[in-house]
DNA sequence: CACTGTATGTCAGACTTCTGACATGGATGC
DNA sequence: GCATCCATGTCAGAAGTCTGACATACAGTG
């Protein structure tokens, strides 16, 4: 109880460290398809999820539904993904890409590929899935409402 | 070669994940003490190295030397950090917390280290410094000018 | 059937951060 | 000594995101 934070010991320092240098990566390998990082997400979960409506985006690309309004726009007017005028049940509006939004797509996920793999590189197959485990016990046990840090 | 992400098992997407989901909780914990996360990583870091440069600051903080700027005259006019009028050599202003910065932070720190320990509760103190140690290993890795995908 | 609750889309405004630019102080080169 | 380069502080404008608000569509309940 009552324990201060460490900043030379401290998870949650390397964690936003390693978040941050992952963002600026891949910014530098998609400023050259005219892409920001969060309109690549969408495109990647658009790729694994046709018909996703934008508030289902919002919630897995990490930002608000408003954003995610305005970021589809943008992505609709160069044509990279379409959405109908009306929504054939309740008011979700399905999208999708476009022929030219997968062309993109594969594109960025190459670019996006490379990078990651070269943040990965040094790590086992077996570390890595430890990593991979940690991190989402890491969200689970933040996510989880109540907090009993000492139960 | 001609790799793409893969959603289910990204690193990357896992590693946003748990900064966002970290970020959420630390603006919950400091929310009462009218912080932001950006404000607090100030302090935390001053508290650490007093007599930090609005620069050195912001490389710390991850935010940009304007930004900090602005998050620095907040803070100052708020009355937890002082800073001189002008610089004792070169143009590096250096900042110090105030006895109410420095109670301002011990709150804060305390809030913080409990979301973390929340965090990282599951895990052993060995798994806890294989992942530090493999967090790490990213951060080198992207910092990295070039990229040897494939050496 | 009406009412409530939840989810979605959309608009408007404020806030934060970033990019670009300029001036100043110091160090390094010749 | 002077020119050049780098780091820092600061100002101004642009871009992105968030909060707040409102309307609409469906599901569940009385």
């Amino acid at each position: 109880m009552d324990a201060r934070v460490e900043l030379d010991t401290s998870v949650g320092y390397l964690l936003k460290q390693a978040a941050t240098a992952l963002r600026t990566a891949m910014e530098a390998a998609l400023r050259p398809l005219s892409l920001t990082v969060s309109q690549y997400a969408c495109l990647e979960q658009l790729g694994a999820r046709p018909g996703m409506s934008g508030s289902e985006l919002a919630r897995a690309v990490f930002v608000t539904r408003q954003s995610m309004h305005a970021l589809l726009r943008g992505l609709e007017e160069r044509g990279l993904l379409t959405r109908p005028a009306s929504a054939p049940h309740g008011r979700a509006l399905p999208t999708d890409l476009t022929g030219e939004g997968r062309a993109a797509l594969a594109a960025a996920s190459t670019a996006v590929a490379a990078v990651e793999q070269r943040m990965v590189a040094a790590l086992s197959p077996a570390a890595l899935a430890r990593v991979r485990t940690d991190l989402s016990a890491f969200v689970a046990a933040l996510d989880a409402p109540d907090a009993p840090t000492e139960p």
